[in-house]
DNA sequence: TTAGCCTTGATC
DNA sequence: GATCAAGGCTAA
């Protein structure tokens, strides 16, 4: 080693306390694509991105990273990468060599927080030496504009508008006001008046779409309810059928595969689980709503762009979502804290999912279809997104495709809402027993019904469960995404979105 | 494929 | 000129 190089390290350490890697604890090297991590993970992450990577766990997504195992599973360690921050935009696309990034504002800064917490470090809680990994400091700029976030809660973070007494001023659920946040619940007064007349005025510039309602109800089909998507399947009792191949389902599953016969009550806790579904003309039209009263509260130069748009409507989706969770019989039966961990682990699976079903039911081919009834062909997408968002939309149409080849219905659909739901494997977890009897119980109606209504494919069951990784992988995705558009300061910072994501960042 | 070291080049 | 976070190279 030169002398100069000597010399570096050396005043690197007097500078800065040796430091582990928060990917796998190995020694830190210096910042790379947003933190500190070890020269290892530095390498690999960007060879993931640079070569675009699409690994698959063998196991269950959990597996442990640390140095010796981190070679292990290189999908367990790239979504740990993620998780921890590292950024892919910071990997240059031109690969040009030297030069400094966008983020060293934020190292700078990190760096400034670590001094600050260095020097009162005899006064340090535990909480918060184990945020000394994260790059975005609470003070970050992209997030002091947000609703503040519950400091007394388990892990910073309450849903603040599902569980508004967990903010520590008690109280029932209920809508903020508008004056102060757009996203109110929609009153029992719907629909409103003005939910199916015009929304012209929304911007075209490139890669903007055009809203503009004669009436939703028109552009809906024809059917919304659970059973549009069943009229075509074959009568339920036409044969029995043979053992699904669980041998393809993914392990986590796997070990919860039911063995025993189909139980004769399979069908009305099917349908009970049918009984939460949200009425998709409703949501329909409180998005609509919500939108119109948005742009109506902004001025003629001051229109909302396509991607705050989009956000607004993800924004709605999700709290649709969790309502609809926090409204089923068998959520309710989980502790509060057990309801919130197990939301902030799977809800950006669930908008996927819900996005999936969407797209099955009524999307056109190569067409994506919003809640609010639009259709957007996937090519004009393609070619006026970034690479990110045209790659997240691409993916999102494979897995459409297949599952439409599989012929999905609904009941099935809200079988893995529930899968997805009630995952055991979710730390912090208290009932944990609950939570899997639960799945095990979900899983053995999908099965059922499966079986009942595909007698010509046997392993439909099996299938399904193979796309939920995807699933996963697509909302891990979705999730880093919208996180860097945070930091830009594109996301609406009093969103559902955005609190979901801080939760998971903090 | 991994991971340690080297080179590069914008910024300080 | 020093720094440092990118990408590149290469032995294992």
């Amino acid at each position: 080693m030169c002398k100069t190089a000597v010399l570096k390290k050396i005043n690197r350490h007097k500078t800065e306390p040796e430091e582990s890697c928060p990917v796998c604890g190995d020694k830190v090297s210096g910042y790379h694509y947003g933190l500190l991590t070890c020269e290892s993970c530095k390498g690999f992450f960007k060879r993931s991105v640079q070569n675009n990577k699409h690994y698959i766990c063998a196991e269950q997504q959990s597996c442990p990273m640390n140095l010796s195992q981190r070679k292990r599973c290189p999908f367990c360690r790239f979504q740990k990468c993620l998780a921890v921050g590292m950024k892919r935009e910071a990997v240059r696309p031109d690969r040009m060599r030297g030069g400094r990034n966008k983020f060293g504002p934020i190292y700078r800064r990190d760096r400034q927080m670590k001094r600050q917490k260095a020097n009162t470090a005899p006064f340090r809680t535990e909480k918060e030496t184990t945020q000394t990994h994260c790059p975005i400091s609470p003070n970050d700029p992209h997030l002091s504009g947000c609703r503040s976030i519950d400091p007394s809660s388990s892990d910073g973070f309450s849903v603040t508008y599902m569980y508004p007494s967990s903010t520590g001023q008690g109280g029932e659920l209920k809508p903020l006001d508008s004056s102060v946040n757009h996203r109110v619940l929609t009153p029992p007064s719907l629909p409103y008046p003005g939910a199916y007349c015009s929304l012209s005025g929304f911007p075209q510039e490139k890669g903007e779409f055009f809203l503009s309602y004669s009436s939703a109800s028109s552009q809906y089909p024809e059917s919304l309810t659970p059973k549009t998507a069943t009229t075509s399947r074959k009568s339920p009792e036409s044969s029995p059928c043979s053992t699904p191949n669980s041998a393809a389902a993914p392990s986590q599953f796997l070990s919860k595969t039911p063995t025993t016969p189909p139980s004769p009550h399979s069908r009305s806790f099917l349908n009970q689980l049918m009984e939460g579904e949200q009425d998709e003309s409703l949501l329909c039209t409180k998005v609509l709503a919500i939108l119109q009263r948005e742009q109506a509260n902004r001025g003629k130069h001051d229109r909302l762009n396509t991607f705050s748009i989009m956000c607004k409507i993800a924004d709605q989706t999700l709290f649709g979502l969790v309502e609809w969770a926090r409204n089923t019989d068998l959520f309710k039966e989980l502790k509060v804290e057990d309801q919130m961990v197990l939301l902030q682990s799977c809800w950006s699976e669930l908008l996927v999912l819900d996005h999936l079903c969407r797209q099955v039911t009524y999307g056109k081919e190569s067409c994506v279809y919003l809640v609010t009834g639009q259709q957007i062909e996937v090519s004009t997408i393609v070619s006026q997104a970034g690479v990110t968002l045209s790659s997240l939309v691409s993916r999102a149409q494979d897995l459409v495709a297949k599952l439409k080849a599989l012929q999905l219905d609904k009941q099935e659909f809200v079988c893995l809402k529930y899968l997805v739901l009630f995952n055991p494997d979710v730390k912090s977890v208290q009932n944990r027993k609950q939570v899997e009897l639960t799945q095990e119980k979900v899983n053995r109606a999908l099965m059922e019904h499966t079986q009942r209504n595909n007698p010509g494919h046997s392993d439909k069951f099996g299938q399904l469960l193979l796309r939920l990784p995807e699933v996963r992988s697509i909302s891990l995705q979705v999730e880093d995404y919208l996180y860097q558009r945070h930091l830009l300061g594109d996301l609406p910072c009093n969103s559902l979105l955005a609190e979901m994501l801080h939760a998971k960042h903090s």
